[in-house]
DNA sequence: CAAAAACAGGACTTTTTTATCCTATTTCAA
DNA sequence: TTGAAATAGGATAAAAAAGTCCTGTTTTTG
């Protein structure tokens, strides 16, 4: 469904936003080890999450990343697929089709349309916080 | 979403089922032209779908593939994806995990698993036999 | 029977994705 | 002010997906 650097995005992005509500930064090796990513790998995805703003870097010691709390409220996950995967999976054809739209339409157009969209308004009404919420408690986790 | 070799299994199942309801083989050639897909590559995907016994493939001369009128009507679409891309898009972990269940759930996983479903079951329920049905009238397209 | 038309399948190549490594730069703190 | 702890980012490597090529086999038909 989604790519692996868009997995480990969101992972990435839901641990830093936990330690924030602490008042803590988050090094690229504890979040590797607490999402159970690869180090290097992760380390070039905060970059591109970072720039896309989703996140902020603090270079030198005591550096890592950190997400605001009024970010935390307002950033949706549809903001962090779309710059990971790009918008292909919100408006993309199920058979890879170019031209297909209600017009113009593939077989399975309606029918595919329908649960993209259900997917589109499940990731666009979720907030960071709301997700925090239950990792805070222990209810969900972000390996294995 | 679907792999690209899944999109082109789609494509080509229905276009050999369309053409099938009209009594006629299809040759690669003539799939890969009306489905715009490559044409080795198609062959590939239609010796998998004939392996797992959603088309039939007749060789030699005058040869070509076919579905019966009886599998046209009971073939469902999960069956395609489940033999090209398996069921990890029916119930795996929207972020990865591999253990991801009910008991142990990610952040994401009830919302995940609800948008999953959703395209589990309008896989399940969408027979070949109704998506035809527009391609014969000319309503839906499997090219551009 | 022999040639032509079709699928089968193994080997290979190319492209994309995933992952690693190394060096430079920034910042803190002793 | 210098060393240690961080991120930034380019280059490279490995793995997977997508796509091609070639040869073999089957079947029809002249």
């Amino acid at each position: 469904m989604f790519s692996k650097a868009c997995e480990y995005a969101i992972r990435a992005t839901l641990l830093i936003a936990s330690r924030s509500l602490e008042g803590k930064r988050s090094s690229v090796k504890d979040i590797a080890d607490a999402t159970a990513s690869p180090l290097a790998f992760t380390a070039k995805v905060l970059q591109q999450l970072n720039r896309g703003g989703i996140v902020q870097s603090v270079q030198g010691k005591q550096g890592g990343f950190e997400i605001s709390r009024e970010q935390i409220e307002k950033t949706r996950l549809s903001q962090i697929v779309e710059i990971m995967d790009g918008d292909r999976i919100f408006t993309g054809c199920g058979l890879g089709l170019h031209t297909c739209n209600a017009l113009k339409p593939c077989p399975m157009h309606e029918r595919f349309a329908q649960v993209r969209n259900q997917l589109k308004e499940m990731l666009e009404s979720t907030t960071l916080l709301e997700l925090t919420l239950g990792l805070k408690d222990g209810l969900t986790f972000l390996k294995r």
